[in-house]
DNA sequence: TTGACATGCAGGTAAATGCCTGCCTATATG
DNA sequence: CATATAGGCAGGCATTTACCTGCATGTCAA
C-alpha cells in the first residue's frame, strides 16, 4: 500500500547486486560511450533484458546515456560509488581490529 | 530452471541494499556485540522480519553471530565491504575525469 | 523512398523478496 | 517445578525482479 521512495543509496547497491549489471560498468570502464547493442554482445540474454538492466544502472545514475541519431551511447557515472564509499565502507574500516576484542569482552560476560 | 550460485559480490551488495538492514550494521557499529532483541527494537516490524534481514547480512559474512546462553551476539565483520571497496570502488575512481573528455570526442563522431 | 539497422515499448511468467502470523524450543529464575 | 524470556521454524501473501516474445518507431544509406 504505502510505498515507499527508495533512497539513493537503494538504487545503487540494488543497481550493483547483479552480475550483469556489473558485467556493463565493466564493459564502460573498458571502453566508456559504447552503444547500447555493444554493451550487449554476448550477455548471453535477450536485448531487451539487458536494456532493463542498464535502465536499472541509468535510474542509479551510475550510468548516463545520450544519443547519437540512432544510437544510444553511455557513460559511466562514479561519483555514486564514491559517496557509497564514504557513508557505507570508510565508517567501517576500523572496526576489523574492535571485533576481536569485543567478543572475548562481550563472551565473558561483562555483559553491555 | 538452472540455478546460478550466487557470488560474494551479489550477497553483499544485496544485503546493503535494503534500509533496514544498513540500519542494523549503524546500530551495530555504535555498539558491538548486540542481541538480537536489542537490534530490533524499535525497527517498526516484527522480530521475525528484523531476524531474516539479519539473515541475510550474516549470509553476506557482514555480520558474524554467536551464542552466550539463550541470547543471540552480532558482530559486524568489515572485511566484505573492503573488498567491494577494492574490487568496485577504487577501480572506477579515475573515471570521472575521462567521462567529460569522452562524452565530447564520441559525440563529435570520431567514433570508436 | 525503401529497406536495414538501432533502439523503444507493452505485456506476460516464474522466482525471489519482504513482510506477516502462529507456534515450538531452550535457557534462566522465583 | 513453573513461568518468563530469547530466540527459531514454518507457512502464507503481496510485490518486485529478471527474464521472455512481439511489435512499433526512428534514423541512415542506397
Amino acid at each position: 500500500m504505502t510505498r515507499r521512495e527508495p533512497k539513493d543509496a537503494d538504487l545503487v547497491f540494488k543497481a550493483l547486486a547483479d552480475p550483469t549489471r556489473r558485467e556493463l560498468l565493466d564493459r564502460l570502464f573498458e571502453r566508456n560511450g559504447r552503444t547500447l547493442g555493444e554493451l550487449c554482445e554476448g550477455l548471453d540474454m535477450a536485448r531487451q533484458s539487458a536494456t532493463q538492466h542498464i535502465g536499472v544502472l541509468e535510474a542509479a545514475n551510475l550510468v548516463s546515456a545520450r544519443k547519437r541519431g540512432r544510437e544510444k551511447l553511455h557513460f559511466i557515472n562514479p561519483v555514486p560509488l564514491h559517496e557509497i564509499y564514504e557513508r557505507w565502507v570508510r565508517k567501517f574500516e576500523g572496526a576489523r581490529l574492535e571485533t576481536l576484542a569485543d567478543i572475548k569482552r562481550v563472551l565473558e560476560g561483562d555483559g553491555r
